[in-house]
DNA sequence: CGGCCTGTAACCATATAGGTTACACTCGTG
DNA sequence: CACGAGTGTAACCTATATGGTTACAGGCCG
């Protein structure tokens, strides 16, 4: 039921592909073609992953776009879902 | 490879969940909680589907809220994915 | 010290979600 | 026919989010 906290899609980015190559954010950012400032909010968390950027992701280190996605909708849900009791929704399934 | 256009999760909710309910737009929008507007935008294509409101619908239809937004990302992407060959990107993975 | 990398603030443009109100259209039914 | 229900949507507003540029402060190192 994947419980635990997904790791905001930034600190992946980070740990699996720019410390593993070596790669400076000012670096990365130019060969995304972005700017640094827009990496660096993805990096530190204060931004999600546009569909763009997966693509762009998905260039640059031959990864699926896919993949990026996926982890942002996780981390996007893990956030809704706590919100879920305050929600007035009427429940329809079973009427 | 998903290669097919995917669907707008706006006509999936409508053929799944509204249709065989017999339910209409306006009160499908009240027992979910926001405005007839923003469904209907949902319905026809004209907006995504936002965290919160995979949560609300699955509430309101007892299903996983990551059905919902993992439809979405399959849309978005979709699109996304024709500009791909427009995105400057230097590929880093085999650098 | 001086250069490089970094995070980030300030400010801008754009896009999207969502709300309210109002209008025109289509149906079905009395 | 007339009326009400349901619908799509335009106009207008707000809030939030991405992304760009520029500029600044701090850390690290030769």
């Amino acid at each position: 039921m994947k419980m635990h906290n997904p790791p905001h899609p930034g600190e992946v980015l980070r740990q699996l592909c720019l410390e593993p190559l070596n790669l400076t954010v000012t670096d990365a950012a130019r060969s995304l073609g972005v700017s640094r400032k827009t990496l660096s909010s993805i990096l530190n968390g204060h931004a999600g992953i546009s569909p763009e950027m997966a693509v762009r992701l998905s260039i640059a280190f031959n990864t699926s776009s896919e993949s990026w996605l996926n982890q942002q909708v996780q981390y996007d849900l893990w956030h809704a879902e706590k919100n879920r009791k305050s929600l007035h929704v009427d429940r329809l399934s079973a009427a």
